[in-house]
DNA sequence: AACAGTTAGATTGTTGACAATAGACATGTG
DNA sequence: CACATGTCTATTGTCAACAATCTAACTGTT
């Protein structure tokens, strides 16, 4: 009676590898600004904060290269990546491509029971900002982008996005973004919605793109204020 | 202003770390196909092979398994990447918005010694395709595109394709492509370079795009007698 | 004081051994 | 014979020590 293996990717819970556990605790820290941007990952200090030895921890050191979290060069070491406005504008540039394309191959692809959850979310969001709860804003916007990502079907473009730039995607989030137009950044999830449940791919796509470029000015504003103020 | 350092990839060099020995080697053995894709990796098997210990070849192989040639699931091991006509379909999807994309930026920031050396390849594409000489056909195609991904200045983009989906792609093309119309495809190159050089980016990009696209039908074509025959 | 070369310390790269888990085989029971 | 249970082995996950390399301080010379 062998039942629920967990398969790949369960950085939550406490079963997983000893390589992931580091993997989700350093990323968290990296996020959130606990190990600064720039700054010099020590693998022996992280393995021992971690009670564990380094070879977990330069595995999970591998997997943040690969999301773009650190940068790692032989022989030197490993820094948290800097946030810089050029960056932010490059990342952002491809995001919207892609988002867009994952936008229209979910309107394609999309069933009625994911329709109904992505409904259901925007209620959710609604609630969430007649209650003024900032927190699940945040996570509300980002399920969203998750949910129709998932919905396109396409394994290669969920990894690149979720799998890869997500997370620095987070990262810029987390240090440099307050929502500063909630009402707004709804009315567009509303309206994507909308266009995908009515199978136009092209003006959901059309709509995303320009939500992201949304994004996009927020961030770089408060990037830019941040970095001056250093 | 430190310039040009490399980081990681310097696969060519022997100077590398034994890591980076590996990933080449264990690399070229999968999209030979030694390797047999779905084939199961046996870590301590490789390191002998390669005279090292299992250290070098597991960081190795999380590398590989970011470019998409292996799949790791813990405690289980790694397996060689699975060919198969829907993951062709959609890995191509996502090379070829991609690819159109690198079209757009390049015809903007593309520089004239860049596009002179883009020329002449063009010429050497000639000569070899006058001569018969498929391998540098093969090799000139991967240089076309490589070029103009470096030229598109993004460096999300060049990660996400060259550090990313060009392995596999690799892997495909070795193992299901026959190059059948090479006059066609060096037209289509000429004609994307025309484009660039005339800052029309709309253009380079649906040039692009088609051009993609039939060489991911020549694929697919091949790619399915091979599974046939099987 | 400025600079090159040298040396000591710290950090990463690598190794071989040990522990934990999965898969195969064998055994026993109905 | 089917099936559950329990070993047994092969493979992966983890560890602690060693080697190679980089960084920074120090020395001596001009």
């Amino acid at each position: 009676m062998n039942l629920s293996k967990h398969q790949t990717s369960h950085p939550t819970k406490s079963g997983a590898t000893l390589a992931d556990k580091a993997l989700l605790a350093i990323q968290t820290s990296i996020i959130k600004g606990e190990l600064a941007a720039g700054s010099k990952i020590n693998e022996q200090a992280l393995a021992e904060q971690y009670g564990m030895s380094r070879g977990p921890t330069r595995e999970a050191l591998l997997t943040l290269e690969r999301r773009r979290l650190i940068v790692r060069t032989p022989h030197i070491g490993a820094r948290v990546a800097e946030l810089t406005i050029e960056e932010l504008n490059d990342l952002y540039r491809l995001r919207s491509v892609l988002e867009g394309m994952a936008c229209e191959l979910a309107a394609q692809h999309i069933n009625q029971e994911e329709l109904a959850q992505l409904e259901a979310l925007l209620v959710k969001q609604e609630q969430a900002l007649a209650a003024g709860d900032t927190f699940f804003q945040k996570e509300g916007d980002v399920d969203f982008h998750y949910r129709i990502i998932q919905a396109s079907r396409s394994k290669h473009l969920q990894e690149t996005l979720i799998g890869g730039l997500y997370h620095l995607l987070r990262m810029y989030r987390y240090q440099c973004t307050n929502i500063n137009r909630p009402t707004k950044a709804l009315a567009d999830h509303r309206r994507i919605v909308e266009a995908i449940a009515q199978r136009d791919g092209e003006l959901a796509s059309l709509l995303m793109r320009r939500h992201i470029e949304q994004g996009r000015k927020n961030t770089e504003k408060r990037l830019a204020t941040l970095q001056q103020s250093q």
